[in-house]
RNA sequence: GGGCGGAUGGCGAAACUGGCAGACGCGCUGGACUUAGGAUCCAGUCAUGAACAAGGAUGGAGGUUCAAAUCCUCUUCCGCCCA
């Protein structure tokens, strides 16, 4: 038999799409005085591979709560856009020989499509491209406000380098001392690179966490990233010398334990501690620890080497000489890039004094340091006037009594550090700042942005460690817009994350020339009311955006110190063999195919259905069957159903029950449990036809309507009434509909379940004790025995205690 | 090594505030309809048992409680993030 007739979804998907888009449904409107509801989900990379599965699962989710904030009365804002510069598209680039922009968009145009297809409620009216120089004019503005504000500079550091792809890169870009995108390792390079003082809001991007609604394990992960200690700085003075090796800790309770003090290579005062009789052996160990990379560099397991320096200091404390070493497993923009040696409690230190011979001194009781460090807090021991004091205690005293003979000092200490905000690339904003001799570094004037990209041949990186603008004269060679001479336009461009930093305050004004949007607009939609994305943009993106946000909340250009109030994060759409999708293992599944073969709505409750939603899940294309059998047969029901007039008092209790279980659920971000119930009441259906009128589908559909929006317009129209479905308010449900006149309580003995009863809704805990009592199966394990109690929780159970 | 999370049938998973463990889906088994079934419909499906009896089951070991998947302690394994 044909059942091509049965669940037509091909006709219906594209009829509805075109309805909608006819009727500027999804536009949203500025200042309406409906309630607002900003609602984001992570605007996509348009890459080559086209959209993924994955990607559908957070946006149908997200648009099943837009659809149904719609239903509800509210304003709602669901904007898409493109992320479209970066490394993928330049490296398909000079593949290919397809020019970046060509490539983009051409991917934007696929992914558009697809997208389309899905009939998702997007507002396409506001699409933003970072790559569009209307866009990436107010990335480039914002950089300039940096820059005025001196909250970005150029900086000669020591980089993460990926000799692959031939950038510098972030901390947060290099995963396990490998490059986040090619997995090269990494190498060290002093480079020029332009940096924006994140620092700087370091406490504020902890602190303001406090009132928002995201996932508690992303606060924790940008707390931890931060990383905010409080310590001490000791001052350790060189002997015969008037240097001071500024040494910082969070352990100040084992300074009476320091054996040695041990620099970075890196460290300023290096050059001035090393004896003549040293400085062969030091000079080369520098030059060896500077080529490593930082991963290398600090692992745990690796083992430690170093040199000693030839110079001693003197103990704050115990007037000793401690002789000074370069250790190459101390970095030097952590703690100032000095530590003290405290061998008996701390494993490294532990690691470094074995191998060099170095003592260790027990200054904390509670261990046994013959075999490692000790590294809790305990009581201590050998440290003259201290002795006795707990850790706790002893970090505070020793602090004070090294701050008051102006030794030490309390201070607070970050893991954050300053954001490499450059990379030598092709395919990203320019940095708007040209340098002149005689001027210094000029910013663009506000009224030449955009700085647009030169349309060019050859964007390969030079491998020289400077970007391929440097190579186009044409672009590069201007005059200085403060003094007139020839001068030279900075050939670096931004990372990604500049695009995305702001994004989402585009999408209030995607059109404006004169701003980067109105500032009634901006105070009208923000915050963002709620933002889903992936976890492991946590440290990277969301953070970053937090600050530039905050950034531009200080110059007075963003509404509320903070840009997200509710964040949530998706788990990972996995290949049906477990692994990550990927060309390679051949495993990939192409939303359009499902599309093609099951339909826009199956897709989408399937991504719904397949597991929790903030859980890695593989998909299972049986389940997508099962879903589509699910759409099958509430259709079928639907039709069969309309023409009863009247539905049973069981009927609208079901229809009741799935509408409570639907709304309880979406609040708390459930979006497979709701597919289950709905799965429930169309078995309920199927074997109760008779009872299921009108009405109660009417209602279903309504339900409906966010989940599987094209087979509820379709439905709708079909049992006679007026489209849109979704002109319609979203059912709420009657909880005295709720109440089943029975109820069932179970009857325990001693805890094992022995029968259940249905008895009256409002019947007495004493009835409701006697009739358990009664109950043969509940005598027959009573018998003969002594009831020692009986716990009746009223409405659900009576539970017998007998000896 | 540190932080966070997790472990429930053959599989993905449900289970409100501690109160019938396994809803819902997949798969599987049987039946109906059918020329046919990789379609549809109906029934069954944690496991021991002849079972509508009775015991056993939520990674493992203890504990709290009338009652534990859920709370506490210890332990094993797995995932993510950070080093």
């Amino acid at each position: 038999m044909d059942k091509e007739n049965n669940y037509p979804f091909k006709e219906i998907e594209s009829k509805w799409q075109e309805f909608w888009q006819q009727n500027n449904f999804y536009q949203a409107e500025d200042f309406s005085s409906k309630p607002k509801l900003y609602i984001l989900i992570e605007f996509p990379y348009p890459s080559g591979e086209g959209l993924h599965v994955g990607h559908c699962r957070s946006y149908s989710a997200l648009d099943t709560i837009s659809r149904k904030k719609r239903m509800e009365g509210f304003n709602v804002l669901y904007p898409i856009g493109w992320d479209a510069f970066g490394l993928p598209t330049e490296n398909y680039a000079i593949k290919n020989g397809v020019h970046p922009e060509v490539a983009t968009q051409k991917n934007i145009a696929n992914f558009k499509r697809s997208l389309k297809s899905l009939g998702i409620s997007f507002d396409w009216s506001r699409e933003v491209n970072t790559t569009d120089p209307s866009y990436y004019k107010w990335t480039q503005w914002i950089f300039l406000q940096l820059f005025k504000k001196d909250m970005a500079y150029q900086s000669e550091i020591p980089i993460n380098w990926c000799p692959s792809c031939k950038i510098g890169l972030a901390n947060e870009e290099v995963i396990e001392g490998k490059c986040e995108r090619c997995g090269t390792e990494v190498e060290r390079r002093e480079q020029k690179q332009w940096m924006l003082k994140i620092t700087k809001y370091a406490d504020r991007l902890i602190e303001d966490l406090e009132g928002l609604d995201y996932l508690e394990k992303i606060k924790l992960q940008q707390i931890n990233w931060i990383g905010k200690s409080f310590g001490t700085e000791i001052d350790f003075e060189v002997e015969n010398s008037n240097q001071t090796i500024n040494v910082f800790t969070t352990r100040a309770d084992t300074l009476c334990g320091v054996t040695a003090i041990v620099l970075a290579p890196e460290h300023p005062l290096v050059g001035k501690l090393i004896t003549i009789e040293c400085k062969k052996k030091v000079l080369k160990y520098i030059k060896d620890a500077k080529a490593k990379s930082e991963f290398e560099r600090t692992k745990i397991e690796k083992e430690k080497t170093g040199v000693f320096a030839g110079s001693y200091c003197i103990h704050p404390v115990t007037g000793e000489k401690i002789p000074v070493w370069i250790g190459d497993y101390v970095i030097a923009t952590y703690g100032g890039g000095a530590v003290m040696v405290v061998p008996a409690h701390d494993y490294r230190d532990y690691d470094f004094a074995k191998k060099f011979g170095l003592a260790v001194k027990e200054v904390v009781k509670g261990g046994d340091i013959t075999n490692e460090a000790f590294t809790d807090y305990g009581v201590l021991i050998n440290s003259g006037e201290f002795d006795g004091l707990s850790s706790k205690d002893a970090i505070e005293k020793i602090t004070g009594w090294l701050q008051a003979k102006n030794l030490g000092r309390k201070i607070v200490q970050y893991k954050l550090r300053d954001w490499i905000f450059s990379r030598q690339h092709y395919w990203g904003e320019p940095i708007p700042i040209i340098h002149c001799d005689s001027c210094g570094m000029v910013p663009v004037p506000e009224q030449d942005l955009p700085v647009k990209l030169p349309f060019v041949e050859k964007y390969e990186p030079t491998g020289t460690g400077e970007s391929p603008l440097a190579d186009i004269k044409e672009w590069v060679n201007v005059k200085c817009p403060k003094c007139g001479e020839p001068a030279k336009r900075e050939t670096d461009t931004m990372p990604n994350w500049a695009g995305s930093n702001w994004y989402f305050m585009r999408y209030t004004d995607a059109n404006n020339d004169n701003a980067l949007a109105d500032p009634k607009k901006l105070k009208y939609w923000l915050p963002v009311d709620w933002y889903n994305g992936g976890m492991e943009h946590t440290t990277l993106h969301l953070l970053y955006s937090r600050f530039i946000y905050k950034f531009l909340y200080d110059i007075g250009v963003a509404p509320t110190p903070e840009p997200y109030q509710k964040r949530t994060a998706h788990g990972m759409v996995l290949a049906e063999d477990g692994r990550k999708m990927s060309k390679s293992f051949g495993n990939v599944i192409n939303p359009d195919d499902i599309v093609k073969t099951y339909g826009a709505d199956t897709l989408r409750i399937y991504e719904l259905f397949m597991g929790p939603f903030d859980q890695a899940i593989s998909w299972n294309t049986q389940g997508v069957k099962g879903v589509f059998r699910f759409l099958e047969r509430l259709w079928n029901l639907t039709l069969e159903c309309s023409q009863n007039k009247e539905s049973s008092e069981e009927a609208i209790r079901e229809i009741h029950k799935l509408n409570k279980k639907i709304c309880d659920d979406l609040d708390k971000a459930k979006f497979n449990t709701p597919i289950a119930a709905f799965m429930e009441f169309i078995n309920f259906g199927y074997a109760n036809k008779e009872k299921v009128g009108k009405d109660v589908i009417k209602r279903m559909l309504l339900l409906l309507a966010p989940f599987a929006p094209h087979t509820a317009e379709e439905l709708w129209e079909r049992v006679g009434e007026k489209p849109s479905v979704f002109n319609n308010a979203y059912p709420k449900y009657d909880e005295k509909l709720l109440k089943e006149e029975t109820i069932t309580v179970i009857v325990q003995v001693n805890g094992k379940l022995r029968t259940t009863l249905q008895v009256d809704r409002n019947i007495s805990e004493e009835d409701l004790k006697k009739l358990a009592q009664q109950d043969p199966h509940v005598q027959k394990h009573t018998e003969g025995k002594q009831i020692r109690k009986a716990i009746v929780v009223s409405g659900k159970l009576v539970n017998f205690v007998v000896d």
